[in-house]
Parts: C-alpha cells; structure tokens; sequence
RNA sequence: GGAGGGGUACCCAAGCGGCCAAAGGGGGCAGACUGUAAAUCUGUUGGCAGACGCCUUCGCUGGUUCGAAUCCAGCCCUCUCCA
C-alpha cells in the first residue's frame, strides 16, 4: 500500500509549519487538504504558506481555482489522489496537511462520491419546492425512498434532505446504504494529530485574527470584491472573508469585525474537535503555546521512522 | 428641585395576579455531518436528581392575597425632558 503521511489538527494549530519542519528531513511534498487553500487570491485569511515556503516544498491543491470556480470534495478527493500516485511514483513521500476532515475522510477510504454527481437543476427545483410548501413537504419526501435518512435528518437541514432525494433519483439506492459500507482504507497512512488545549487554541487564534489584519486581510478582500468576487461566492463565505465583505458594506465597525472573526474561528475550530473526535487513527501530539517545536518535532520523526521502516 | 420612563436569568429583551424556572434573540456549551464542509443543520442553557420532583431566582425591604416577576408602600439605582 501507498504510504501517506497526514497532519491535521484544527485551525491555527501549526500544521502548515509542521509540515515545513518535516520537509527539511523527509523527502516530502505536501497535498493541501483545506477547502479554502484552493483558491487563488486568497491568501491571508486562509493562511496559507507563503510563496517562498511553498517554492522550498511542493504543495498541491493550493491556488488551483479562482474564487468563483466550482469546486468540491469529489474533486478534491480525485486530485489528491492522482497528486499521491504521483509523488510516490518518483518516490517521494505524500503529506496531507489540512484540517477538513470531511476531504481527509474522504481520502483516506474506499469512499465511493462519483455514483450521483450534483444536478444544480433539481436542486434548484427543491428549494423553491421548500419555499412555497415548507421544508417539511421536502422532507416528507423523504419517507418512503430512504427512511433512515428520512428519521436521520431534520426537516430544516434542507441542504442533506435535497441531496438525499437527489441521490436516490440518481441511483435508485438510499444515501444512507453508503454509511453502512465499512470504512477500510486504501492507503498506508500515518495520521498525525496536533492537539491544544482548548483555552490555549482560542488564545491562539485570537492572536492570529490580529496578525491577519495587520496583513492586511482587509484589503485583500477588496481586491477580491475589485475583480468581481460577490459575497454570496462559497469562498467568499470563508471566515474571514464574510466577516470583511460586511464591515465593508458598512454592517459593522472594524472592532466588531475582529470580534466576530475571532468568535467565528472558535466556533470552527470547536466544530472541528467535534468531528476529529470520533475520527479513528489519529495519533494526537500534545501540542501548544509552551510546547516547543522541537520537542514536537523529535516525537513525530520517531513516530515517522518507526512507520517507514514497517 | 419638577414631570415622565426603566431596573427580569451570562447579555439584550417580552411578560404585568395562578397555565412562569419565566417567550424571543444574542452569547456559551454540546452534537450531527458521504458532492461548494471555513459550509450547513440540531439540541441545550438557574442549582440538585436517572426520574416523580425538590430548592433558589424577576433592584432592595416590607405589605395585600389561598397565590405576586406581575398589585400597594418605602428605599436604592438609572434614563429622558423641564428648571
């Protein structure tokens, strides 16, 4: 099997700067998996490695789609894994760094996405559906095609009961029989987990926000409003990137603005904990302000050596 | 000094005799997640208990009443206007 080292963790846990440490020992590459990485003109409010770092590494998926450019796990997942294929045909070491758990999941295992691709017509179709008799007439729909995801879904998680309706027309099968597929992995994979203190994280990220508009994440959102990019883009419902589009239409002060970007990483990176927690395999790293890098990265390299040589 | 308004749970805010541990929103906490996942959705939020339930709350003190966040009196804060 392939081997693929992963490091994930949550936002602004040090991942990125992991995988440059790493990179100065194993002969790595690193295969982004950060939905919002993949966006050019993006780049503070997503912090992303820097130009100069991504020219001493190779990193995949970032910068590979405008702001506007439909984009998606499926693509993710077919892109990450042709980028693995080939790193490790000029053997050279895969590394996934990112903290969407949804993409490394869908990486990582024998997870079938291309059976019923999206149809933006039918979508479309059901949310005036739900507009004009409620969503709970969607969700009835529901009932007898796929009970489970029917018991399973609230009414108002409009956005899964239409995929479900969705998938079954697609396939004649429930989206729910996917879940019962066991889980079984297709590659070695070695998953590194950073692990902070929540208190510690929340500091952390407090920070950064503050790092963020000394960088000038402002106008990096008026440049991307400059080149046509509207707030109601997926990218551009990027926490950092909603946050400024409002302060910029004059909804909030700039305080206001920090404020609520703070608050908003927090909640992602809670949502985050919540989803690593039931994720099986990851071997977590304590891992925070009064950690040093260096400590960190001596257990990782044993962990890592141990895994290459097996 | 005079006239009027207001003090409700972490915050804002409804309630104005019993159905009130108290609507709604925010925030917090927890959870879900198989095609835009940094998105989307859900639950919970005085204390104790697994549960019947018990205990402490609506500025403070006292009163009316079978019963008060709701009525009365005094007091303390606070806001607007007039002087």
């Amino acid at each position: 099997m392939t081997k693929v080292l992963i490091v994930t963790g949550p936002t602004a846990s040090g991942k990125s700067r992991l995988a440059l440490d790493l990179a100065r020992i194993y002969p790595i590459e690193v295969i982004s998996a950060d939905s919002m990485q993949v966006y050019r003109y993006m780049d503070i409010g997503t912090d992303k490695a820097t130009l100069e770092e991504r020219k001493t590494v190779p990193h995949h998926l970032i910068d590979i789609k405008d702001p506007d450019e439909a984009w998606s796990v499926e693509e993710f997942q077919q892109r990450a894994r042709v980028a693995i294929n080939d790193i490790s045909s000029r053997n050279r070491l895969p590394c996934i760094v990112g903290g969407t758990g949804f993409y490394i999941r869908a990486l990582l295992y024998d997870f079938p996405l291309e059976d019923a691709p999206p149809n933006p017509e039918f979508r479309h179709r059901m949310k005036a559906l739900a507009k004009l008799k409620g969503r709970i007439t969607v969700h009835e729909m529901l009932r007898n095609i796929d009970p489970e995801s029917y018991q399973g879904l609230h009414p108002n998680d409009l956005k899964r009961v239409i995929r479900a309706i969705e998938y079954y027309q697609a396939t004649n099968r429930p989206i729910s029989a996917r879940k019962h597929q066991a889980r079984c992995s297709i590659y070695d994979a070695m998953m590194i987990g950073l692990e902070w203190k929540r208190q510690e994280l929340y500091e952390k990220i407090e920070n950064r926000v503050e790092e963020q508009f000394q960088r000038g994440l402002i106008n990096e959102v008026k440049n991307l409003m400059k080149m046509g990019y509207t707030r109601d883009l997926p990218s551009m419902q990027g926490i950092g990137y909603k946050e400024v589009c409002w302060m910029l239409e004059g909804l909030i002060t700039e305080p206001e603005t920090k404020e609520i970007l703070k608050r908003n990483t927090r909640r992602f990176a809670k949502r985050q904990f919540t989803w690593f927690a039931r994720e099986e395999g990851i071997i977590w790293l304590p891992f925070g302000k009064h950690t040093s890098q260096s400590k960190l990265l001596n257990q990782v390299q044993i962990l890592i050596d141990d895994w290459l040589l097996a």
